[in-house]
DNA sequence: TTGGGAATGCGGCATTTTGTCGCACCCCAT
DNA sequence: ATGGGGTGCGACAAAATGCCGCATTCCCAA
């Protein structure tokens, strides 16, 4: 799966979790690429504007900013970026804006630099299997929080107002892990 | 947001449900839209080739070819063609994949008639508000388990072990409600 | 710049809703 | 008849929720 073995290709690896950060920035580098971190979107961005990276691997919940934000500024700086969002609370919701908003794939973690650097090559094709099982109560109930949230812009109180349910038990559960994504 | 209504949008839905199909076609030509019903790619093909629909609700899932093809021929017969995916087995992948292909959302059944048309951002008739009020959690997880406990001929068991809850539960919430639905 | 209204992130309970077991039937195919 | 599901349902512990309150932080309009 030698997709790039020329010359290194720059890689921008953002994510708050900085042990997560070093063991993945280590695998990556590893496998060919030239890795710049960054712990926000923040500290982020001006890197990207220097020097827009080939590749980029972009976290999505992390303290500020959301990653999305992040999404859509490297997509603009350089359209030819190819663009992987990585998240632990995985929705549907948010993948449909993250590549909306330019993203070439949306994983789950955990992913490892495998599944990461496959992602990079992968090309959109109407051939892929569907799910033979019916999701599970609790991730159709994450999924359908998501969106609703997602359509709120995030306002966690409005979100909880317009589902009928208590602010705290909605923050309870989005601080939960999401059930297992439907494959 | 240029909100033009004054004639109606054509909408093309394909399902191979056909009572939902009638159900749901019937909530949107009642929204304003002209509805023109397919009940799988082969079909729709054809009808979207002679006249291109403004708007499009495609389910993935349905006997004979997966409609994410589809989703990319109405993309390249029409860019301008907003598209909604609808499912009952959602996943991130296919939702990431049918947005790349051209899909405008990615929704999971159950969905009703009012969260399609808020996905499409575009409001028929201004005179109706734009509610949208999202289903409460609640509604939504009856809905889908009489979907999956139809599926499986009104096995309690079986569904119970497919929606990963316990059976004991599911008799519960069966037992519990006669009287759902609160809009 | 400064209030004030709205959001947010918690820590506690009192209540409900679950997960789990067990048990008593029913079918039905072996 | 016998074993393997499936179905109801009671009981009780464990977990989730509803519902406070409070300290902060945001944001916007005066």
């Amino acid at each position: 799966m030698n997709i790039l073995s020329a010359d290194s290709p720059s890689l921008l690896l953002v994510d708050d979790d900085q042990t997560f950060c070093t063991v993945l920035s280590r695998a990556l580098e590893k496998r060919g690429f030239i890795v710049t971190l960054a712990h926000s979107v923040e500290q982020a961005l001006p890197l990207a504007k220097v020097n827009p990276p080939e590749f980029a691997v972009v976290d999505l919940k992390m303290s500020g900013v959301s990653g999305l934000v992040l999404v859509q500024a490297l997509h603009e700086l350089d359209a030819a970026t190819r663009i992987v969002v990585l998240t632990g609370y995985a929705s549907i919701a948010t993948a449909v804006e993250a590549v909306k908003l330019g993203a070439t794939q949306y994983l789950a973690k955990p992913a490892n630099a495998d599944e990461i650097v496959a992602a990079f090559g992968h090309s959109p094709s109407p051939n892929l299997p569907l799910n033979a099982q019916p999701s599970s109560v609790d991730r159709l109930e994450w999924e359908h929080i998501q969106r609703v949230l997602q359509e709120q812009q995030g306002n966690i109180s409005a979100t909880a107002r317009l589902l009928n349910m208590h602010r705290r038990t909605l923050q309870r559960k989005l601080a939960k892990r999401p059930a297992p994504s439907p494959a």
